[in-house]
DNA sequence: CGACTTTACTTAACGGCGTTAAATTGTCAA
DNA sequence: TTGACAATTTAACGCCGTTAAGTAAAGTCG
């Protein structure tokens, strides 16, 4: 395992490092000499656990996915799951400089890989819907809150815009206006 | 204005050329090269009409946009305006190929052209919006039909997960949702 | 008409990017 | 001790956005 170097890496420290450069430098920082170099390496070194930069990117969207979805572990009812959805996913993107952008430019993971949106929804199986209605009310919240993210990235630099109304609060006052619809 | 070649080219050509560009090779096949080669011409000549690359997305960004407001001209209420404005706008991206991920990746335009979304939502006004109620209003929408529209090209490659529901119906069905808790 | 400026392009080149090929080095099993 | 294998290095390729410098046609003006 531990060759010349006392530390190897793994897709897992690549994946740090990758989110690390990514708030530091905002996505056109991320390139491979630039991610390799944080972790004092060669960047051709990368090709040997990550297929190409897509998959790097992809690795990082389904991360962020993930780590949205954890908001929703102990909710009661569809309602307030996803709510919690939508908010736990704007938490994360908010947590990360240009996570919008990236989750817009992220190439659909492996063909296999897209039954993750079917696991993704299946919790709402337990309060009753149908597999698709499901997939439905998901795609409706995720869709909200990714456009939301990147409306917001994209108005930062306007801030005159940002003063005339509360982008946050538009979102919060949105969401329960679209899941309300969608429970009932 | 005619030079050594018969027709030159301008800003106005440049636009409707990359946008041939877009729908024939995607995103990633805008390139400087490209696109000037599209206009048989050489890449540095498209600097004399274009700051740089991502002035051009800029305004194709902005093309966008204006296309998808003019399906709302007619609207006799605030309820059937925001309807047009995210059914217009969905029209305009599905329209064109990976229209989306451009606007995603598109940089802010310039501080004076942001008084744009400004200008945009103005005729809410005349339904008795204020501002801030007529930005939120519209930053909802279109955060919504952005989002939707990344989903549906992230979605299109995963067919399987297209087989098990109606992407366009749930944003048929996402949109008045959110509208009429808007307008409310 | 002829000199000068301006417009709109060309050719040439630079540095940085993602990526691949090939060589290299350390580790481990037989 | 040898040989396979894992993980990296060095070197290089082609493409990208972009800039610098040159150049030909058209407009301006004495």
């Amino acid at each position: 395992m531990a060759r010349l170097r006392d530390i190897s890496i793994d897709r897992e420290t690549i994946l740090r490092a990758a989110f690390g450069l990514l708030d530091e430098t905002g996505l056109d920082g991320i390139t491979m000499r630039a991610l390799a170099a944080r972790l004092s390496v060669q960047a051709p070194a990368l090709y040997w656990h990550v297929k190409d930069k897509a998959e790097l990117i992809a690795m990082m969207a389904q991360d962020l996915y993930l780590r949205g979805r954890e908001e929703c572990r102990g909710s009661a009812d569809a309602r307030s799951w996803l709510l919690a959805l939508g908010q736990g996913l704007r938490r994360v993107l908010t947590g990360h400089r240009d996570a919008g952008r990236l989750l817009a430019i992220a190439r659909p993971l492996t063909p296999a890989d897209a039954a993750l949106a079917e696991r993704m929804a299946a919790p709402l199986g337990v309060f009753g819907f149908s597999v698709a209605r499901a997939l439905e009310a998901q795609a409706a919240v995720l869709s909200l809150t990714l456009g939301w993210a990147l409306y917001r990235e994209n108005a930062a630099m306007a801030e005159h815009l940002l003063r005339m109304f509360d982008l946050d609060a538009s979102y919060e006052k949105g969401l329960p206006l679209l899941v309300d619809g969608l429970v009932a």
